[in-house]
DNA sequence: CAGAGTCACTTACCTATTGTAAGTGACTTA
DNA sequence: TAAGTCACTTACAATAGGTAAGTGACTCTG
């Protein structure tokens, strides 16, 4: 019995992990969001999302639509235009990210940065 | 007024990315996941939490107590013990990471591995 | 019509973070 | 006496990320 439960608790917490880390490397969830909040193409979302370089933006954009969270559009003008849109899962996940924005809001006093410390 | 709007979203865009990045970094999520389904000691943690090596664990767990996530009671039994446990902060945190959780069983099938991969 | 600029990227290089393995000190059990 | 547990540290190699410069196919400016 405990063991069971101990199974489906594991489980639970492998497939979290898993989740997050699909979605979780650095910068991922700022670009989706980014493209969520209405930047479609490469120099938008590189503009909205502060901090972030053209390189990592680049890679991220190939592991995102690897994994099937955004599609990538050529659109043949000129210069070319590529347009960056949420699948449905990729808008799916974005809903699901909602309340973490609400849990940022509530807590925002106690937000300290957890890079950049000695 | 679009820049109105604009620094609203750019705003919203930049209190996500600083939310994720306090919780988001390897490993973080699934520790607090551990915690908050019963593992409140540092080798079970160690035991439910698939791959994560000690020095990890403890790098992370000194990171999630500077960031009033988790708080650290020493027991001074012998050998001594260290129990970990969510502040209100991190349960709070837990329950708005819940939607991820559906969102992973939703989705399950379309999970593939993002890091090692070429 | 030469020179500068835009767009969506690459490539090269260096630093920071992570993974792996081994060690620590105070204890207990065989 | 030897081996094991607990909650960590330390040392070092591997990987990921940051910074800067380059690319090719265009357009626009003077």
């Amino acid at each position: 019995m405990t063991l069971k439960i101990d199974h489906i608790y594991d489980e639970q917490c492998r497939r979290f992990q898993d989740s997050f880390e699909l979605v979780g490397k650095r910068w991922s969830p700022a670009i989706l969001m980014a493209i969520n909040l209405g930047s479609h193409r490469f120099s938008e979302i590189l503009a909205r999302v502060e901090g972030l370089s053209d390189r990592l933006l680049s890679q991220r954009l190939k592991e995102l639509e690897r994994n099937r969270l955004i599609d990538r559009e050529v659109i043949p003008t000129t210069p070319v235009q590529i347009r960056y849109t949420l699948t449905e899962r990729g808008a799916d996940l974005m809903q699901a990210l909602q309340p973490l924005v609400g849990w940022g809001l509530r807590w925002e006093p106690e937000l300290q940065p957890m890079r950049a410390v000695s």
